[in-house]
DNA sequence: AGTCAAATTATCAATTTTCGGAATGAATAC
DNA sequence: GTATTCATTCCGAAAATTGATAATTTGACT
């Protein structure tokens, strides 16, 4: 029982609707949203379905419940790439992977699929590069191992068995137990490594960011050609990433103009 | 194509000028705000001091231009993790698009449309691409054939004559009573193909996707440049595409209500 | 199979918003 | 110092939202 102060237009609505049925677990129902937000039930199916027009909610194949519409994930998505891109959160990421000295990285998962948004390489290009827009598999990277670390048990285990483990490099994980039980690892630790699983002579590492409620925002990771740092030797760029997602931990949620009353020349 | 003004509530408003927002990489002022998406001046300043007021967008350092804002970051980053929460019917999607080799969608009806509502592309984009959200006629897509082949008799031959069988290529069947055999085969079959009835060069066949008690909830499909696929050949892509329609008749249904087995401290 | 409660859809008039032109104030560029 | 662009205010007309009531469908439970 969320508290809601004032009655509100139908745009507060729209996203006390939205951020309902994005807060739940399984698919809801529109009796379910009426009732949570107390909108007489003509009102709420009317709501639903501007919603549904637009993309933004749609229904459970087979049932007249609803969950996250495309329209609304797509533009999530975007939403992300551009909270991390503005200066002071690209200076995070600058300052880190001048830290480590090596290529850091953004990443978030929409439509299974890495999706990286924003990057800084430290030299000229060598080993993988991850340029914002480009999309990787999800059990071959560390970003991917760390979103399916947070799944539910029952729904981490579904999700391993539909995915089609398609194998890049002799070292990629095809075998579902297997990655499960990496997954399980990766979920009490808190960070997850790729040895080599997405391109040859490329390795990685990566933490999550995120929201003060413990939500998963995004990924911070970094890539490394392992001619020059052994797959072992990348747990000694964990807590620096750890300490920059922290950082960016706190500033996603800051308005940027607070804290910036330094004068700058 | 579609140049009309769509005729936009404020709902639609609010996410044009959010989506717009977000596809910027830096922060913009109202007026450039106002100016790409047509709108008056006052107006735009008006829904964007709506958007400020929920936090859903905020001015950068100070100055009166706009970025996204934070409450716009949290409800994406429960978007994101709703819809992956909810993910197998994508990664299903996405095994059988790989096995294929070519891009697979679901769609539905309604409405007398087919309404797509997922999609996986394999490649870059060539040939006929159904994005989620798009919306196509009955009678010359594989997925409203089968929609229509699964009628009842009267019904399906009423639906028929209802339709304006516009016609889009010289392969369009335009004929109700050619369509009405093409239906009788269809419903024999289970499943249907299209020989280039929407789009000139490309080719599709859809399969069925039941629920338990044999009732159809979605379709299917598969979309290819008859350049790389002939329409005969098609046939080979029903078996791969009907055993993922019955992996996704099996989970899809699946009530995903108890496995919120997540003990986070 | 039959029954009943619940959920969904439909209808509609009063109300509340929104809409955007014109005018004015503020900020920046030249 | 002037010119130009941008931001803001005001307000009547127009349109959308709203939610009570009621009809219909769905689904669950004997």
């Amino acid at each position: 029982m969320t508290e809601q102060e004032r009655a509100a237009g139908p745009l507060d609505r729209a996203f006390a609707i939205v951020g309902y049925v994005a807060n739940q677990t399984k698919a809801v129902s529109v009796a379910e949203i009426a009732n949570a937000l107390s909108l007489p039930v003509p009102t709420a199916h009317r709501l639903v379905g501007n919603l549904e027009e637009r993309g933004l909610l749609q229904k459970a194949l087979g049932s007249k419940r609803y969950v996250v519409g495309n329209q609304l994930v797509m533009l999530s998505a975007k939403v992300i790439g551009a909270a991390f891109r503005t200066a002071r959160r690209h200076a995070v990421l600058r300052a880190v992977a001048g830290e480590i000295g090596e290529q850091c990285e953004i990443g978030v998962v929409r439509d299974n699929v890495v999706a990286y948004v924003d990057s800084v390489r430290v030299s000229q290009p060598q080993g993988l590069q991850f340029n914002p827009g480009e999309a990787a598999p999800l059990h071959c990277t560390s970003t991917g191992k760390i979103y399916m670390s947070r799944l539910p048990g029952r729904a981490r285990e579904k999700l391993c068995r539909s995915l089609a483990l398609t194998s890049y490099t002799d070292n990629t994980i095809v075998d579902c137990d297997t990655l499960l039980k990496l997954l399980e690892e990766t979920r009490r630790r808190g960070w997850a490594k790729t040895n080599e699983e997405y391109v040859k002579g490329v390795v990685g590492c990566a933490v999550p960011i995120v929201s003060p409620d413990r939500e998963l925002i995004a990924c911070l990771g970094v890539s490394v050609p392992v001619a020059r740092v052994s797959f072992a030797e990348l747990d000694r760029f964990i807590p620096p990433l750890q300490r920059a997602a922290a950082l960016l931990s706190q500033t996603i949620l800051q308005t940027d103009s607070e804290d910036d009353t330094l004068e700058d020349t």
